[in-house]
DNA sequence: ACACTACTTTAGAATCATTATAAAGTAAGT
DNA sequence: ACTTACTTTATAATGATTCTAAAGTAGTGT
């Protein structure tokens, strides 16, 4: 269990210092089992109705992007009207839900290896990465 | 090859009423063995060199959208900066080369086929693609 | 504890893709 | 030709994201 002076170590370790906006966002984002997925604008209303100070909501975005650039975020792009984050930082694939627009992780190991036959010369592969939608059965 | 006649039967057909402006979109976008992949504002630009008349932002924004509903174009998210749309509509996978945001379309025999192992109880499967990130080998 | 500096937060403005509005134009049916 | 519903268009509005620049703060050294 990751509390405050861990985060604290952690946002140093990484060049970033440990304001406690950017404390408060990591307790709210990385103390957690499963996987998180979302917009900046959700994190912003979540994080205003948990806190008594509110983190304006440039500094939600800067801290993303902090996160991000340092790996401890990845941005997921399903939908182009906005940006999706995702605690999981792992290569993995996703279903969407295309009625609730929910993403839920697909581990690598619910995914037979996907395995690409064509070759681009002088192009190597970064990632590959499995979007699945789905509907309600009915 | 498809001419200006055909394009305006289509267009009836799919309840489309045969303006100047969209059989001149259909002409560009459809008028070709291989898959095109844009966004509206580069279409625009494109058109506005290859035509003598402009044809506005909105119209093409219009027109582009009621193709994607008719069927005739896809809509693909790689970015959440703007909407990609694809002239092959049919299930496919692309690689994105990240060096230069080009898109390549995957034939489905050139990827083994993807086997999702998970269910979620309640919903069905409506498609399945796979993204693979290219970049410069060296 | 104090001072200094580089980094950070913030409100607000700017940007840019996309969508909405509503007036003028046009295709199709009578 | 007349009518009507559909379409195009300029323009404004929206909304997510980024930028700006001023005020605040963490780390470092004295
Ligand atoms: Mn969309
Ligand atoms: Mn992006
Ligand atoms: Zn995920
Ligand atoms: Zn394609």
């Amino acid at each position: 269990m990751n509390n405050n002076s861990t985060f604290k170590e952690k946002l140093r370790l990484s060049g970033l210092r440990p304001t406690k906006q950017r404390i408060e966002i990591c307790k709210f984002l990385f103390n957690r089992r499963d996987t998180f997925h979302f917009t900046v604008g959700e994190l912003s209303k979540i994080l205003r109705k948990k806190n008594s100070e509110k983190i304006s909501l440039a500094t939600i975005y800067n801290t993303v992007h902090s996160f991000k650039k340092k790996g401890y975020l990845k941005e997921i792009s399903i939908n182009s009207d906005k940006s999706y984050f995702d605690t999981n930082t792992s290569d993995h694939h996703h279903f969407l839900d295309v009625n609730t627009n929910q993403l839920i992780d697909l581990k690598n190991n619910e995914v037979r290896k996907v395995s690409i036959k064509k070759k681009i010369p002088g192009k190597k592969i970064k990632s590959i990465e499995v979007l699945v939608k789905i509907e309600n059965d009915n």
